[in-house]
DNA sequence: GTCTATAGGCGGATAGAC
DNA sequence: GTCTATCCGCCTATAGAC
């Protein structure tokens, strides 16, 4: 019983965990969320089904574990594309932001669908998703939030009836930034998976063909609309 | 071997028909599209499975049919919100298109995932269906024809970049309306899907409240973006 | 057009041996 | 932890009687 043995243990138990949601996302690209079976990832890894069972006690956590890692997944991508500009103007980091969550939905297209896409029906996510999800969010909120510093943030117009709820968020998402800005930004963050989504599950079909050129014009607008400074 | 003969069968065929489409949409609620089966669908209807087969081929095209119906529903409920504004500026009734999908979308949360959601892994929907998904668009399209008509309508700016595609956007969607508007009506029509899918969809839990005020606002942005005046 | 019967698969989950 | 065996359910699709 030393510790090298535990550590063994745990090691194997930890290789075994990632065949499996490795198994488990090409079963996602093949066949969707919904369709996810224990029993045929136990199939591909020559696994008896009951086995499966050991790492995850349902169907339901194994796609919980999937959701997660597609959220960090994306925010290590995102994050990634945001450092890589570190020094740059809001308005570019904002537009690296945005294309990286562009290129990671173009290369991860099941996993995108599994945490933007419809709901898995008869599935609701836990709250231990949550941090994950917001990743993205802060990334951007940061962003506003340093132009904010940088006296480069305009107030985009808010309607009378709207600033109870911009309010609100405000002092929800980053108390520190206008209510302004944060109820343009919740909305630009909405378009921008519009945008990705609609390229991603074929709504573009005919219609849009130089998607990178449209994509990167469109969130070059959204940046305007949150008060940031066009690029020069 | 009457006519009256004749209409009675055809009438007995299309009744069963939508008698299986409404089943199909109960289960399309209750399981999800890729677990759509011919087989609960009868189960329900209390009637053999093969049965089924007389009225569709396959599950695939009874899916095919569900999405139709959906793009015809969220069409005509577009063209009625559309219909009761027609005669006010043509701000108003882009914004009452707008909520008008969003209000399908609300009521019909299961149809509008159906197509608009992920796609049904295995399933492509056929040609068939585009004239049924062009309806809003073209709802959209004629409002700015109508303010551009009536001069009411400015030039969004467009990058020197964009404006290739822009113009072939234009020649393929509306060759009377500048290129400006065309790669903006683009932009705002996906938009406005990612603002509702997020409602939609869950991703505004806990994040906006007074969702149909924020809507509101941010189809007006959106209106603007493509060179609509602002609502007096 | 509807039925029964059938072929040949799939799934989640558990019990109990090793 | 992994296995076999098992329960009980589900599915698409076809054949052939009525």
């Amino acid at each position: 019983m030393s510790s090298t043995a535990h550590g063994a243990r745990a090691r194997a138990r930890l290789e075994v965990t990632a065949a499996i949601k490795e198994a488990a996302r090409r079963q996602l690209a093949a066949e969707g969320a919904a369709k996810l079976s224990l029993r045929a990832v136990a199939r591909e890894l020559g696994m008896a089904s009951s086995a499966m069972y050991r790492y995850f006690p349902s169907r339901d956590d194994l796609l919980t574990a999937l959701i997660i890692d597609a959220y960090d997944s994306l925010g290590d991508a995102a994050e990634a594309a945001h450092g890589a500009v570190a020094g740059a103007a809001p308005a570019r980091r904002w537009t690296a932001v945005c294309e990286g969550v562009r290129d990671w939905a173009l290369g991860h297209p099941h996993e995108y669908a599994l945490i933007y896409g419809s709901p898995v029906p008869g599935y609701s996510a836990p709250e231990t998703t949550v941090p994950a999800a917001a990743r993205v969010g802060f990334l951007l909120r940061d962003v506003l939030r340093d132009a904010q510093r940088d006296s480069e943030l305009a107030k985009p117009p808010l309607p009378a009836g709207l600033r109870p709820e911009a309010e609100r968020m405000a002092a929800d998402l980053a108390p520190d930034l206008p209510p302004e800005v944060v109820a343009a930004m919740v909305a630009a963050w909405a378009e921008l998976y519009g945008l990705i989504g609609f390229e991603l599950f074929g709504q573009f079909h005919r219609v849009v063909e130089d998607r990178a050129t449209f994509f990167r014009h469109a969130v070059g607008r959204l940046a305007h609309s949150v008060g940031l400074p066009a690029l020069t």
